[in-house]
DNA sequence: GTTCCGTTTTGCGCTATCGCAAATACCCGG
DNA sequence: CCGGGTATTTGCGATAGCGCAAAACGGAAC
């Protein structure tokens, strides 16, 4: 069992209020693991046996449909925990996760969550905050998918992403982890290659730098207003 | 100041594992009020100061973009919460909420949240769940509006429809409230137009029986049908 | 009973985006 | 350094569904 030390974690929303002994003893409740890239986490549909706080790496979250299809749900930020179907009442889980860079987490079984939340009542109104937070951003994808076109989603997908894992270089923003046309087709609700031709047509344009699973922002100002832009030309 | 009868609320899931003397001591400091059909609960936008639950009666949850476009992120049904803005960590309501027919809600500060929360803190914990559960619908929401046709999702929207708002008649089941095309246009990122085409549609070939913000599935069983099917021809 | 207003229906052309297919480019492992 | 496999690019035809416009309809108020 890897000890934690518990400077680490002492700062994340998730241990608002929660006393340092205490947090001692949660995660005392922990084991760490390290998942390699593109190694599976846990799968839709398996029993819940876990709950995750990502330490170091991203993590991908996807849901499957019956017939095969896949929509990215999120990606995880070191920092944020996921896998958390026990603490909303599920009993499997609803998403399949995956490493997509070599990953750190730390681990606690599902039937911890009960006694850990009974414990620290503050567990439960965090994570509420947490769980609030990505309905809002579920809400506002539904409202982009809804009124938008692909140009805009796309935009948007990738503000979020600089935003959330975003590495500042000279150049611009470059998003910290291995990401394809594809995965971003299915944050945004569209087709690799739609996500290709506007790429495209961005890098021509200067707006953006890539390459294999791999994404930087160069005029990230631009890119607001593309989003932003309700709906009319642009080509030069 | 109406005064609320434990008997109705006590099984809902908002307040399972409070006991029936604190549960009189959180309803003591709601005070209760009847919204008229159409009339505004809250604004998105406005100071969230109250967080509610509805007795009575239906409301509509829609969210507005900047250019003036709306969805409906949900319809609430007698017995659950909405306006949970405080509880999630936002200082303003994310949306606004109509009443769609008369309607009874109880109302409780927003300042009664956090002392509520700490006192009987099974509430945080029911609400979570609640909270997951509308995260579940939106990634569902999501997947759908990523992979199916616009037939498909009206039909999984009035499917849904029916499950949590639908009387049971003879003739099939009504949904039991007001709700225009344009309503269900709003839940499943179309316009009034196709939703209109498709049901013109379906009641041809007597799936469903529906006039002016008013439907009934006449064969709720060949909706299913419809709503799971992938992609493939269907006149006659 | 009549009028007025919001809802629904329907026609028709347009286009953003998909779907398929094939060619290229890039990275990793050996 | 080379080979194989995956990711990306790009062309082109097909089409679902939008957007606009106008007409028909249904209810409610007076």
């Amino acid at each position: 069992m890897a000890r934690v030390d518990t400077s680490l974690v002492t700062h994340l929303p998730l241990f608002a209020g929660v006393k340092p002994d205490d947090l001692e003893e949660i995660l005392r409740e922990a084991r760490s693991a390290r998942y390699p890239k593109n190694s599976a986490i846990f799968e839709q549909g398996a029993d819940a046996q876990s709950f995750f706080l990502l330490l170091h790496g991203h993590v991908r979250a996807a849901k499957t449909t019956p017939t095969g299809e896949q929509i990215v749900v999120r990606y995880v930020a070191p920092g944020e925990t996921f896998g958390l179907a026990t603490a909303i009442g599920l009993t499997h889980y609803p998403a399949t996760a995956t490493a997509v860079d070599d990953s750190v987490v730390l681990i606690w079984p599902t039937a911890a969550w009960p006694r850990l939340v009974e414990r620290f009542p503050s567990l439960a109104a965090n994570t509420l905050q947490t769980v609030g937070a990505r309905l809002q951003e579920s809400h506002t994808r539904i409202l982009e998918m809804s009124t938008q076109q692909v140009e805009q989603r796309v935009a948007h997908a990738l503000l979020r992403l600089a935003k959330q894992s975003g590495k500042k270089l000279d150049q611009g923003i470059e998003i910290d982890f291995p990401i394809s046309r594809q995965d971003i087709a299915q944050m945004t609700g569209t087709t690799l290659h739609t996500v290709s031709r506007i790429l495209s047509g961005w890098e021509s344009q200067g707006l953006v730098e890539s390459g294999r699973q791999r994404i930087i922002l160069r005029e990230p100002h631009r890119i607001v207003v593309l989003a932003e832009r309700s709906a009319d030309s642009g080509a030069a």
